[in-house]
DNA sequence: TTGACAAGAGAATGATCGTTCTCATATCCT
DNA sequence: AGGATATGAGAACGATCATTCTCTTGTCAA
């Protein structure tokens, strides 16, 4: 195996099994089994646990805003409001087979696997989806009031939660109806 | 020690260190050194760790509940709107030291420790907050939309995980903004 | 006092885990 | 070809953990 495909290997198996188990349900044998790249290499690749929990978030950084912007493009480019498509994009996430929660909040409870540079990057990711908020807001709503990406990240936070503990999408319908409403009294 | 003085011990125990470090970051002699039970008393009172947190989520709901319904009277009986109370009262809270977020949604995070028991007593404790929002906005707030103490909701669980990534009250002033703003616009 | 049982201290047990090591097998440079 | 190096398979190591067991010390009823 190349050294690209065993390292691709091991992040896509970090990303099944971290995202499905949380940090400490998995264990180093487990990334081998389900990458097929040996103990060694695998520490050849990642000196500790704690470094491969780091590259994995980084990794799925890209990859779920990756797909956020795509999707909210894509309900865009169909008529959506570019605010009120995010809430289209949460909604097929949610409702995916094996949706868990936001790997990123859940990293972060558990405490005892996380240090300092997980957190940086965690809270990096969320700053990343405000600032991403915040254009997708500019573009349509731009008297928007100052406050309203960073209300909205908290309110699709709030849904990615919700939606885990209640395994339902009443709360996201509750969330898009207040969005609704805000953008329909505060913006142009 | 009396019987009730064991069960206090370890429930204050449980819940100091559950919630500091997370479920999987406490060993059951940090419960017996914290609390001064022995280990045999203590498998005596829980025959596992697993029911020991499951009686922990059932007594913080109570404890959390309780404080947080007299949090939000105070503030109300300082003139307050019933709604906008909820914020001084989480206010209060992201900004005590030791704060690390929601107890019932990182428990959830950490699935290897988590059977359906714990979801069940967690989605509970969620279904009794929005209830109980529902209620505080019904005094003031008759006309608000069915989706609102739904929403309030949201916004307060992310608030309260948005807070804890970025070690910071800005999310809850915006989340506060919209609030107000949503109250202003559909309301009596 | 005595005997029966509750409780404490903490060692033992068996499992799991992160990490490293051994030995055998390629692989590559010359 | 031949020797240095990398890699795989998987056992070994040392630590940690939930849970149980032993041995001892109250404690209380008669």
């Amino acid at each position: 195996m190349s050294p690209d495909a065993a390292q691709r290997s091991v992040l896509r198996a970090a990303d099944e099994l971290f995202y499905a188990h949380g940090i400490s349900g998995v264990v180093m044998s487990d990334i081998r089994d389900a990458s097929g790249v040996s103990m060694r290499r695998l520490y050849g690749m990642y000196p500790s646990k704690s470094e491969l929990v780091a590259a994995w978030l980084t990794d799925r950084h890209d990859t779920w805003m990756a797909w956020f912007a795509a999707s909210v493009e894509r309900h865009v480019s169909g008529g959506a409001d570019p605010v009120l498509a995010t809430f289209d994009a949460i909604a097929e996430w949610v409702t995916t087979p094996g949706y868990r929660g936001c790997a990123f909040i859940n990293s972060l409870a558990e405490t005892s696997e996380i240090d300092e540079t997980h957190s940086t990057i965690i809270a990096a990711h969320k700053r990343d989806l405000v600032e991403h908020l915040a254009q997708l807001a500019a573009r349509d709503h731009p008297n928007a009031p100052s406050w309203f990406p960073a209300a909205l990240a908290v309110i699709i936070d709030g849904v990615i939660v919700q939606c885990t503990i209640f395994a339902s999408t009443d709360p996201l319908d509750a969330a898009r109806s207040a969005v609704h409403q805000l953008l329909e009294t505060t913006s142009t």
